[in-house]
DNA sequence: GATTCATGAATAGACAGTCTTGATATAGAC
DNA sequence: GTCTATATCAAGACTGTCTATTCATGAATC
């Protein structure tokens, strides 16, 4: 019980699929995809990226936003997408086991 | 982002929606009803418990187990059923924006 | 033109909550 | 006696929140 943590980690990586991006256009990016739903804080998400940046799976380098400010822009290294294949499958096996505790069931059906 | 924490939670209400048990049988349950994929610590469980407990979703009394060892039994209170809805619901919206995240977009498509 | 304000982008530290690990306790079953 | 059932507690790791701070730019206002 713990593949919990790590599905800001999945949700960073998968986002980077699209291409690299800045860290305030990852935040931006999941909060729009997600419609609305998920709600990044920075305090949260910048600490991710060096988590990330620290294990292999993005690698960052300065460079101009589209708004012509200084940006940290991150892109998937390949150890990276090898994680995120991993990572999503370990997400979709613990929704199931979830699902499966969730649903209701026949014992509770006939008491 | 954060109803990540609480799904320990939600499924020990859930387990409990089967009828009242204890802290040891509860672990089982989840264990065998998720097909052994979920693995709850003792060390979490207990804790979660006297979480659950100070909110009024559970009550607890002592007892003896079937084993005729002394066990405190725990049962969901009505504020715990509304409680364990609650969750669930927040849950499942929770599973499908990340779900909206993972899944493949046009925009990966195309790229 | 200068000043002010909102926005884009990143960082840092204090704190809270959860989970893990590991140790300890007790009592009945074999 | 040892194994199983049942419960407790403390130390530590890790994540996430909240809040503050910094710096640059574009837009709005005077």
């Amino acid at each position: 019980m713990e593949p919990l943590y790590g599905v800001l980690d999945m949700l960073v990586l998968r986002t980077l699929l699209f291409g690299p991006l800045h860290g305030y256009a990852i935040a931006r990016a999941i909060h729009d995809t997600s419609r609305e739903t998920l709600h990044i804080e920075f305090g949260s998400l910048y600490p991710a990226l060096k988590r990330l940046e620290l294990k292999g799976w993005i690698a960052a380098k300065w460079e101009m936003s589209e708004h012509k400010r200084r940006a940290k822009v991150y892109r998937l290294t390949p150890a990276g997408r090898t994680r995120l294949r991993q990572e999503k499958s370990e997400w979709a096996e613990f929704v199931s086991a979830v699902a499966r505790i969730m649903k209701p069931a026949a014992r509770e059906i006939d008491s």
